[in-house]
DNA sequence: AAATGCAGTTGATCCAGATCAATTGATTTA
DNA sequence: TAAATCAATTGATCTGGATCAACTGCATTT
């Protein structure tokens, strides 16, 4: 169950962690089942958990002025998922996170990730490592939202993500992207007819 | 000239640094001048320099295929300039970084910041508060851009960053906030009527 | 002080994508 | 296995904000 976030961990530090460090990083993780549907994080409410997805499908969405859902994160196992603004600063959440398949999570509250960062370097340059790479991502997900137009959206989500396309219904990867089904529809009747 | 940055690495720390470790610091990154209108980095090249602006207003924007100008960072004393993306991963950015008044920067190429996150712990938290800072900012814009009408765009910016107002000429907030500068013009005309 | 050129405003028109609505097919639940 | 949701498609219509265009200061240059 561990076995994921040792090799995720190995990864994006470009080293092999030792046993005895990975320890206190297991130590820090509870294993966490949710099914399908049940909600991790309701708007309102402090995100308590920095999440490991181990197995499984997760997704994390507003839901704006009118009412409708906008989808921010669409995560699949190896993935990270939080709000890090409200487990960071221990604010209130605006989003929800839920389950878009039964999934198995590894997840650990603030106090107990501040303790790693201290006990273990190699898990504070992968936090480190993490927000970079959440931030690089997210300034490009903001270039996209504004300069791209629905068709190149899509295209962008067909090289850049072309797995979410067999794990997440079209409706959501349509939310992902800022754009009503209807319109993903269509869009992607024109693309596939070229 | 190095205040600033020393106050601002005591304020998001919480701690106060040691004179010892400030050394380091100061000897990773050098002073550079840049005239308003002057660029630090040109699309197509790599962001060579992590930039702390000491004193001034910078912008950083890119060009979609349209040939239309999007603005996705201004930046004033105080905060940090830089392409993440293209500087870790030493890769050729779409941005332009320019000066929109003369400014003051505290520079530092990649190695020294790596060498400096070996030096002092200090700055390696700093580092990882900053990114982590920077996430929580870009989610907070992604949602903006997808679930905000103009006007809320607009209010949003009042409230959030009410000094850029007095920095930046308003077709440039139009461009950060994905507006066109008569659009712009039109909702702070409807919003001031009130 | 004339000339040039931006930044901002205002008006008229246009359009990409949203909204509303109806239909079909697939999946979940009873 | 029937009923009830829900996902996806397709068509018709609407609209917020973009685009195009003309005009008015200011500010910078000469």
């Amino acid at each position: 169950m561990y076995d994921i976030l040792r090799k995720y961990i190995d990864r994006v530090t470009s080293a092999v962690i030792t046993d005895e460090e990975f320890v206190y990083i297991e130590q820090a993780f509870d294993v966490r089942k949710v099914k399908r549907k049940q909600f991790l994080l309701h708007e309102g409410s402090v995100c308590r958990y920095m999440s490991f997805i181990a197995s499984g499908a997760m997704r994390q969405y507003s839901i704006d002025n009118s009412g409708n859902e906008h989808i921010t994160t669409l995560a699949l196992e190896g993935w990270w998922i939080s709000d890090r603004g409200s487990f960071y600063n221990v604010t209130p959440s605006r989003y929800n996170i839920d389950a878009v398949e039964d999934s198995t999570l590894l997840v650990a509250n603030l106090e107990r990730i501040n303790l790693l960062k201290e006990q273990s370097l190699t898990f504070l340059k992968m936090a480190h490592i993490l927000d970079q790479n959440h931030s690089i991502a997210a300034q490009k997900r903001i270039e996209a939202s504004v300069s791209y137009s629905a068709e190149e959206k899509y295209n962008y989500l067909v090289q850049a993500h072309p797995e979410f396309f067999n794990r997440f219904p079209q409706s959501m990867l349509a939310s992902y992207l800022g754009l009503t089904p209807e319109t993903m529809s269509r869009v992607r009747k024109q693309v596939l007819s070229r």
